[in-house]
DNA sequence: ACCTGAACACCGTTCAAGT
DNA sequence: ACCTGAACACCGTTCAAGT
């Protein structure tokens, strides 16, 4: 998983500097910031932006990918101390309100859950594909096929139907945010469709 | 109802030509489409498309007046002849069928739901405040509120609960569409959920 | 009263020139 | 190998000048 190719000192640099530039951008404008201001932030010609990140999404990947790992990584743990269907709830209801609160990332989500395979994440070395998608996907799947086994979950979905419902859902819930309330209201909603056996 | 002013005739016509441009012109590119490219359709200076639609929203609104219109009649049609609960489950299945279909419906669903009070559709005259998202929460609070008598659904969603819903799941289902089938089994789900009781 | 289209500001993207 | 920034294309919006 090394890099290919260690990056020169000053690519480095500019590799972080863009980086920090992107998160407080879309904190502050959300997903849609502009590019232009992101490098201007960054102290670097646009040109260098567009060599680290070929794509908003890339960058947009890259910004968040700490922030998803996280939210994934928390699957394993409500899995060890929760039975399977109150460990999915309880995961969805973070990823949840992850995503009212994290501008972006729920967008994110939406890139993520849009199409099957997600691109790469840095500069073009296929090992490191740590596309935020996959990780999601994963962590979904666990929890979903244990819930499944469980019988707590009806067995016509997969994890990334899931994932799409709650990425719905947060759509849903977003026009009048600032409470986290009525995506757990929704999400809430949605568990009682999914239980097993209806 | 009357205009409070009849317009003159060459404000009609581009009035009238800015329409069908837009209409085609959301058709093909979604909403997002070039308002300077729709002008250019029309045959009209840019200055005009904004002084007939000072936003974009506007233009979607009244474009989309007509579908919007039709669905909300709908609504009385399925209350007629189906018993409340399953009139909406209907509604809703129609809803997200044009969602899907028609490029831009979805959008302003979207916004129709995200504040309260819609903007006016029509030049200025506050008399005609057709706006779609009125038009379409007046059809569904009707729907809701039988269903919430019948007893066939939960008391604590409202109207907009539902919209909102809908306008999720026809996001969550858009990505592999196609097939506006999957819209229909996430309804279902949903549908599930809201049921009275739990 | 309404229309036109030039003018302005802004953004994304590319690429020749530089180190 | 990487960076810079000018250049280009495109879009939304405004407004002085026209009828």
């Amino acid at each position: 998983m090394a890099q290919v190719r260690p990056m020169r000192a000053d690519a480095r640099r500019n590799h972080e500097r863009l980086l920090k530039a992107a998160v407080s951008a879309f904190a502050e404008h959300g997903d849609g910031a502009s590019l232009d201001d992101i490098a201007k932030r960054a102290g670097v010609g646009s040109g260098t932006l567009y060599r680290h990140f070929p794509t908003r999404r890339a960058l947009l990947e890259a910004a968040y990918l700490d922030r998803i790992e996280a939210i994934a990584a928390r699957a394993d743990a409500l899995a060890a101390r929760l039975p399977p269907g109150e460990a999915l709830v309880e995961w969805l209801n973070e990823l949840g309100t992850g995503m009212i609160r994290i501008r972006g990332l729920k967008a994110l989500l939406g890139l993520a859950v849009t199409d099957g395979g997600a691109p790469a994440v840095t500069d073009g070395a296929p090992a490191v594909r740590t596309a935020c998608g996959d990780c999601l996907r994963t962590a979904a799947t666990r929890l979903v096929e244990a819930a499944q086994r469980e019988g707590t979950l009806r067995r016509d979905v997969d994890a990334v139907d899931v994932l799409r419902l709650a990425h719905g859902l947060a759509t849903a819930a977003e026009p009048a945010d600032g409470d986290a309330q009525r995506i757990r209201r929704y999400l809430a909603l949605l568990m009682e469709g999914l239980r097993a056996g209806g």
